[in-house]
DNA sequence: CCCATTATAGTCGGTGTTGACTATTCGGTC
DNA sequence: GACCGAATAGTCAACACCGACTATAATGGG
């Protein structure tokens, strides 16, 4: 996946890193936004320096273990750039696995999808939540943008739902 | 993926199927809502056969090239119960490609991020376009109300890009 | 009569991602 | 002084999915 590409030559433009450190980053900051585990960026990492978009090289302080610093290329930069146009360009249409239930929902008792779907809302609600009460991100605005494009899908969401739980409801009374 | 066998064992619940009826129904009918490719489909039936959910009879016409005729089984469809009221109650939580742009936003000219959004938003525009000329469906009520799901997501991203031009817009002029 | 298309069946290798696992060193706690 | 957790580095097998490919028979257009 590209973005992934981006979001590591993003962070090393800023800095470079070590290893440890770009795992910690995203684990810390970024989990809920954009899930990439240890092996996935190591495995990118290890892509990118093929390409020669990163380039590393070994830090060894005293005994310890040594630590491998990534930096980001000149060619890394300018890459980086045309990845990023393109993926604010981007449409990236999903699909929906909670279409597949919608699709098939009239397979299911009405009382039975109408309890389900509350228990959807309930989870929604959790989640509109949880995001509502996290604190601003001072180093990175982007942080803060991205979560309310969560927020704002999310609460999409929620507004789809009931209008469909109301859907039900009157189709039931007929 | 759940989602997946969710789809087949509810086709075959309608009704028996061969297997290029179930790949040119998901071709022909649900292309945008869930892609799902001839291949995935085979290994998931092969998968369901072996956990006895389905059935497969062979079906042979003349000279023709044998039809395999998959149908649900009592376990089958004890399952699909079972998957459709999960799958109803789920909240996929999903991770946009694009944050990973908006994220690293600022490390753009803000005339280029404003052209890129642009674009972004002369796609959604096309795509909401195509949807709301889909006719309706009538063999399945789930297509209209997946499409419907789909429409009102679009739309709220449309506004959200919206809302973040003109912040953009704001700020450059300060 | 020939050829392209459609109806029918898959298979198989490659890609991206992850979870679980393995090492090593240092700085504290019991 | 023994042991645990955090800091540091990865590796590797397994999984889901897909794209490209292979086959055969009937059917219809030229």
């Amino acid at each position: 996946m590209d973005s992934r590409s981006l979001l590591l030559l993003g962070m090393l433009k800023a800095q470079s890193r070590h290893g440890y450190q770009i795992n910690e980053f995203i684990e810390h900051n970024l989990r809920d936004l954009i899930p990439m585990k240890k092996s996935t960026a190591y495995t990118i990492l290890d892509r990118l320096g093929e390409a020669g978009l990163v380039s590393m090289v070994v830090d060894q302080e005293g005994n310890r273990p040594p630590r491998k610093v990534y930096s980001i290329t000149e060619e890394g930069e300018r890459q980086f750039r045309q990845l990023l146009k393109d993926n604010l360009e981007m449409l990236d249409l999903k699909h929906f696995e909670e279409d597949v239930g919608i699709l098939l929902m009239d397979e299911l008792p009405i009382a039975e999808a109408m309890a389900a779907l509350r228990e959807k809302l309930r989870r929604i609600e959790l989640e509109v939540n949880k995001y509502e009460k996290v604190p601003h991100h001072e180093v990175r605005p982007g942080v803060d943008m991205a979560i309310d494009h969560h927020l704002s899908l999310l609460k999409a969401e929620r507004d789809w739902v009931l209008r469909l739980m109301g859907n039900l409801r009157t189709k039931t009374q007929v």
